[in-house]
DNA sequence: ATTCGTTATACTTTTAAAAATATAATGATA
DNA sequence: TATCATTATATTTTTAAAAGTATAACGAAT
């Protein structure tokens, strides 16, 4: 910077001048004692539904196998009936595939998803932050 | 039991006979790069309030001093003004009191939290899971 | 001046969650 | 019947977050 120009910093290291604050959040589904459904599952769902693959859908979120299919067996067994079926062995080793209830749970939480999603919009202007 | 006694157990281990399911969420304010509020942090400042100590909010909360001072010193840095102004020496060993600022805050929050509340009530009759 | 309980800060240890690794079972296909 | 990639499951290792520990600074009250 030439010698000849002088700047004035107001801004501070800690406390950047321009801050923008926005309203987030989340929602899930759950019983009394623990969580059921959340935006993490139903991506995973989403994922076994395009690849017919745990495993595929578990490596596009890296995330471990044992993890998705601990999630997986978790929902086929606190719905009343299974999002996924899966089979061992044959053509390409095995396949996971949706059923018809699970298709249905996840269009259900976009649903709510998408009235979530108009809320925080709604609440985000003019937040007293 | 007696062995004239006969039952007929209908619900399985894995999946209990009837189970409810509630819509649960959280709200948070949030910049581009991280978290600023939400609500264990509104809790703490509460707690500030009521006590004038951060090491009693702290010891409420079940949390360590070291996280509430981070806490507390990550919202002071990053609103415009401090949430909370703390002394150390004197009577009691120091204090902790909310500014004008920080109690509006407060109050900013559990308004929006209101408003969530009932959009997670009335989302939750009618769901479809 | 000494005591006291708290604030402020650095450093170490614990803990729980997630990932990584290992291995058996499976069935279509060549 | 040998191969293959995957499902299913147990066990071990890694990791990051939180808690715990230690210590200096502080100032009112005695």
């Amino acid at each position: 910077m030439p010698d000849y120009i002088y700047t004035l910093t107001v801004e501070n290291k800690t406390r950047p001048m321009e801050q923008i604050f926005t309203l987030n959040g989340r929602i899930w589904v759950e019983t009394a004692s623990e969580k059921i459904l959340g935006h993490g599952r139903i991506e995973l769902l989403e994922r076994i539904h395009q690849s017919g693959s745990i495993r595929q859908a578990a490596l596009q979120m890296k995330m471990s196998y044992k993890q998705a299919w601990d999630l997986i067996n978790h929902m086929n067994t606190h719905f009343k009936s299974p999002l996924v079926t899966s089979h061992r062995g044959g053509k390409g080793g095995g396949n996971a595939t949706l059923t018809a209830e699970g298709l249905r749970i996840i269009a259900e939480f976009h649903r709510l998803q998408d009235k979530f999603k108009v809320f925080l919009k709604e609440n985000s202007v003019g937040m007293g932050f």
